[in-house]
RNA sequence: GGGCCUAUAGCUCAGCUCGGUUAGAGCGCUUCCCUGAUAAGGAAGAGGUCGAUGGUUCAAGUCCAUCUAGGCCCA
């Protein structure tokens, strides 16, 4: 027997149970051991960084994360999922240098590698809980006992082994060049995380004059400036040359008494409406190497201040000459140093001038701009100022502006794999596939390689060792290292400090070799964990086989230049092949208001307290299949109570129904109920769904499309719950075996292929309903197999069919309420007209019957004078007739209708008369026909379909629905009165109208079969009755029945 | 400046792959109906220049081009 199933459900509380439950059974581990034999499909779980606290935007990538490896699962294959934690890197080095109130490297250093680490490695494991509690709670299964840490012992030496092979493939290199630098974390930051940091801010843009002091122009225009632009005032302090586009045209303009070089094409943009005069146009070329007064004293740079040409300079924008400071700027170390002009940078590695300087001398870079624009305007050579707002690189972490610094680095040569790259992506395939040589194409293909080392403390050391004589060793693990030191360090750490005490003597000369000082980017340490997470090669090198590339990843859209690049990037240089095949691409979470989600807008949803809320299935439904999952998409409390309304509480009250009515009547599944073909034809038409379902939904959610999946669940449940129950509902009171199978198999069906979407009710459902009943059934849904699908129950032609009927019940509906007469109230006949409505079986019509509450139905041309019109069927004759469409719709309007569809009807095709075509043959098929009665009735028609209604009453009639008033208010009665629905009632009535009291007697027995009547008595109630209220001439009183 | 995404009812979104002549759903609003599973369901009404322009076509929300606005990412 099925279990109680309550028609009020509490889900969160629903959802607590289950957890326990899979806890205590260990069902997880128990649904991958189960598939041990299986084949592999395997999944790759990007590590959060463990710090700060979970947001929605983890929860929504975790529920994909989730669904396909489930479905998977029940679809038969092998799926372990191993948890992992990002553990390194400067997010856990700045939220501890908060915690301990520090400022920058200094305090770091003066409080000790050693113990700094040791607090951050202690971060790490207090925030991992609280993504752990997430992860149960929301229901996504991962092996968290068994997680990779980024920052273990193994995982690092796994990092380093790969970093070896890389380095002996002569892409592992260190440059000096100029790149994007965080002056307060001190360290260089790579292009992916460049990528994270824009911020728009406004920026002085200013124009100041350089007075040219020699060079062909001086002599021709004395007293004439070259007008320079920048947007980096404090860059000028350093000010090196000034380059120009060698083949862009310059001139020389006079306005307001002095005269300034400008490029030609922006004359019009820098000086406006004021007056000006053009003296001379000159090419960029020609201005090589004229000399100029620099705008600031304050530092030395030698043999410098001359015109350079770099092609890279534009005219797009501020003057066509652009200041040059070599530290600075990637394309002016570039420019400045084929003019072998030096590269002097009075800023320290903590971003403030430096002490010595004047005027600026210990301010922070950027807070110098505003001082040093003030002496440019004091000395008359600032021509013009404006604010400046445009998207400027920050610090992804701690929101400083960063700076573009010359330093040295350790880079990864990815341009070198660039086209491998490219190769591997297009073998790769993408939900949604526009990312593919869209965004993700486009950034490899401005691929730039990639800058691996940071300067900072927590991190994975960079395993290169470097003698006095600038040999380099690269390190692959501990015991390597102790080979070469010549101590046993198998048992050291392998972070900062501790590796940076041990040294061996160089290979190659024997001098004492020293770790670099180094990190590298964490980025490196996820990239890494195909092997990394088994400590291969040392370690599981079977397993890492059999499961290297992974079938399926899945983050949101801003890892593309994250986690989905590092991936391939080291797959491809240490494997040679990319580490995943499929990968899904989430589009972010936002808010109600459309707005990101951030703790400075104060809109954070939490995920916990939210599944509390709403029930961890409903906020997964929501992820699912509400909207599109590539898109942006607005999630808040209001979208969440629709899900549960629409579809979960759709969901569980048809389950409730249908334990209620098959514990009623002690049914359970048994060989005893009648096979499908014996079933009435609605039976058989859920059937057909489900299956049909069944087979739809596999074929979506192997597409990676849970947003078509779930359309075509929620639709079944609707189907199921507003159609096949309400009009079954009688025989479920009845307790009729076929339709309790019905709905049980049904119910089964929907369950299995929701089961990855919301795990927990449908786990509450097949405890209830299904491991109750059957012995073999799995111990949770969990453990079952995909729905198995009975092709042969899939009737195309029933569902049409029914397709119809609902159609034809909805004319009706309209016809009912435009005639006014309720539907309670029995009507004789109605009148049909619809193709298809002459094969339609009785067993469908008599649903149409039912549901208008009509005696009979009747085709409509049989018996009433009938209206025709027609109308062109343009999808068919725009196939046959292209361009003369028109014509021929319109001839068809302006025939004679009747006559036209009476000629098709006998002989399947009809005449019509086109002027210019002479006569055209054609057939129903062409037409939409529309018939209605010519008086009398109420009709509703749509698309060629109509139904009529005959309102004509009689007393049969009128006596028949005055039963039916009096039953619903009986049953109202009983409901309010707060009975059973299996108690049995006697009934007690008086009236003094006659149509009514005859009404009674008449339907004395249906009444009472209705109501659980035992007696239907006409006589006064007793004290003791319940008197039921209604507006017909009755006294009307129900009591229990004993 | 480049890449990608988005624009359909007051709000949230389908429909666009594969063009067919009255553009759909849900929420909200008005009126009515049905109801012994339902926190539901149904009918009617109000509410749309399907972002704009141009093109292709007999026919464009749907295909093409250009533009505008917003978003994300990069320079």
């Amino acid at each position: 027997m099925y279990k109680a199933v309550p028609a009020q459900i509490d889900l969160p509380g629903l959802e607590h149970e289950i957890l326990q439950m899979w806890d205590e059974e260990a069902v997880f581990a128990a649904s991958v051991a189960a598939r041990a034999d299986k084949p592999l499909w395997t999944f790759y779980e990007g590590p959060p960084t463990a710090n700060g606290t979970p947001g929605a935007h983890h929860v929504e990538a975790r529920v994909f994360k989730d669904v396909f490896p489930r479905y998977r699962t029940m679809k038969g294959y092998h799926v372990p999922r191993q948890a992992g934690w990002d553990c390194h890197g400067l997010p856990v080095e700045l939220a501890v240098e908060k915690e301990l109130g520090f400022t920058g490297k200094g305090d770091i250093e003066a409080y000790g590698v050693a113990e700094f680490n040791a607090r951050c490695r202690e971060s790490v494991l207090r925030h991992v809980g609280e993504f752990s509690d997430m992860t149960r709670r929301m229901g996504y299964w991962v092996d968290m006992d068994g997680a990779y840490w980024t920052m273990d012992a193994q995982y690092v030496q796994s990092v380093w082994w790969s970093l070896k092979q890389i380095f002996n493939k002569g892409l592992l290199v260190q440059d000096h060049r100029v790149a994007p630098y965080c002056p307060r974390c001190g360290t260089g930051l790579s292009d992916h995380e460049l990528a994270q940091g824009y911020e728009t801010v406004v920026d002085p843009s200013v124009y100041v004059r350089f007075p040219i002091t020699g060079g062909g122009l001086a002599e021709r225009f004395p007293g004439c400036a070259l007008l320079v632009w920048t947007t980096t005032p404090w860059t000028l302090v350093s000010n090196t040359a000034v380059a120009v586009n060698p083949n862009a045209e310059y001139c020389v303009v006079e306005s307001d008494g002095e005269k300034l070089v400008v490029a030609s094409e922006l004359v019009a943009q820098v000086f406006g409406d004021t007056e000006h005069k053009v003296l001379a146009t000159i090419s960029g070329r020609d201005l090589e190497y004229t000399t100029y007064q620099r705008p600031f004293d304050l530092i030395d740079i030698p043999d410098a201040h001359i015109v350079i040409l770099a092609d890279y300079v534009t005219t797009d924008d501020g003057t066509g000459l652009v200041h040059q400071s070599p530290a600075f700027g990637a394309d002016d170390l570039i420019s400045c140093r084929a003019y072998n002009l030096p590269v002097v940078n009075p800023i320290t590695a903590d971003g403030h001038f430096e002490p010595s300087v004047p005027m600026v001398g210990g301010v922070f870079f950027k807070k110098a701009d505003e001082t040093l624009v003030a002496s440019l305007l004091e000395r008359g050579l600032l021509f013009r100022k404006d604010p400046y707002e445009h998207a400027y690189p920050h610090c992804w972490r701690c929101h400083t502006p960063l700076m573009y610094y010359a330093q040295p680095s350790w880079y990864i040569r990815t341009t070198a794999i660039k086209d491998q790259l490219l190769e591997q992506n297009a073998k790769t395939n993408w939900f949604p596939p526009t990312i593919q040589w869209g965004r993700y194409g486009d950034w490899l293909t401005n691929n730039v390689d990639w800058a691996l080392s940071r300067n900072r403390y927590w991190g994975t050391p960079l395993p290169i060792w470097r003698c006095p004589d600038d040999h380099l060793t690269a390190i692959e693990s501990l015991a390597e290292l102790s080979q070469l030191s010549g101590k046993d360090v198998t048992e050291t750490d392998p972070h900062r400090p501790f590796v940076d005490d041990i040294s061996f003597p160089c290979p190659q000369c024997s001098l004492i070799a020293h770790r670099v000082p180094e990190v590298i980017d964490c980025w490196y340490d996820s990239g890494s964990m195909p092997f990394a997470a088994l400590g291969y090669p040392q370690t599981n090198a079977e397993a890492f086989a059999e499961q290297y590339p992974a079938d399926f990843i899945c983050e949101a859209i801003d890892q593309t230049r994250g986690w989905f690049y590092t991936l391939m990037a080291i797959g491809t240089l240490v494997f040679e092949e990319s580490s995943y095949k499929n990968v899904v691409c989430l589009g972010h979470i936002l808010d109600e208001e459309g707005r990101k989600m951030s703790k400075h807008l104060g809109n954070v949803l939490e995920p916990i307290p939210f599944m509390d809320a709403h029930g961890a299935d409903a906020v997964r439904w929501f992820m699912l299949a509400s909207g599109s999952p590539w898109q942006a998409r607005r999630v808040g409390h209001n979208s969440i109570s629709e899900v549960v309304r629409k579809t979960l509480l759709t969901y569980w009250n048809t389950v409730s129904f249908q334990s209620l009515y098959a514990r009623t009547s002690q049914w359970s599944p048994s060989s005893s109920d009648p096979a499908p073909a014996d079933r009435p034809l609605i039976d058989r038409w859920v059937l057909s769904g489900s299956n049909r379902l069944a087979r739809e939904v596999d074929i979506a959610l192997d597409q990676f499309d849970t947003q078509r999946a779930g359309r075509l669940i929620a639709t079944f449940i609707d189907d199921l719950s507003n159609w096949y129950v309400r009009r079954s509902r009688r025989r479920f009171w009845d307790g009729d075996p076929a339709a309790l199978a019905t709905l049980h198999e049904a119910l089964q069906t929907v369950t299995l292929c929701m089961a990855p979407f919301t795990p927990f009710i449908t786990e509450r459902v097949w405890q209830d309903l299904f491991r109750s009943t059957d012995p073999d059934a799995s111990g949770s849904v969990h453990l079952a197999s995909w729905p198995k699908l009975s092709e042969d129950l899939i009737d195309d032609r029933l569902e049409s069919d029914m397709a119809l009927v609902r159609r034809l019940v909805e004319l009706g509906r309209a016809a009912r309420a435009d005639s006014g007469v309720r539907t309670r109230q029995p009507l004789g006949r109605a009148l049909i007209s619809a193709s298809g409505w002459n094969e339609l079986s009785s067993d469908l019509r008599d649903q149409i019957a039912e549901e208008l509450n009509v005696w009979n139905l009747e085709g409509l041309g049989d018996n009433a004078l009938v209206n025709l019109s027609v109308k062109a069927n343009f999808r068919s004759l725009g196939q046959r007739f292209a361009k003369d469409t028109p014509s021929i719709a319109t001839a068809i309007a302006g025939a004679d209708a009747a006559a036209l569809v009476a000629s098709i009807r006998a002989t399947g095709t009809g005449q019509i008369t086109v002027t210019g075509f002479g006569d055209i043959d054609i057939s129903e098929e062409d037409l939409v026909i529309t018939e209605t009665p010519q008086e009398g009735w109420t009709v509703a028609s749509d698309a060629g379909e109509s139904v009529a209604l005959d309102l004509a009453m009689n007393d049969e009639l009128i006596s028949a629905g005055l039963s039916r008033e009096l039953i619903r208010a009986l049953q109202e009665g009983r409901k309010t009165s707060g009975l059973d629905i299996t108690d049995r009632i006697q009934v007690f009535w008086t009236s003094s109208d006659e149509k009514l009291s005859a009404a009674l007697l008449t339907h004395e027995a249906e009444i009472a079969d209705d109501v659980l009547a035992v007696q239907v008595q006409n006589a006064a109630a007793p004290s003791e009755a319940t008197v039921i209220k209604t507006e017909l001439p009755v006294e009307l009183a129900i009591l229990r029945a004993v």
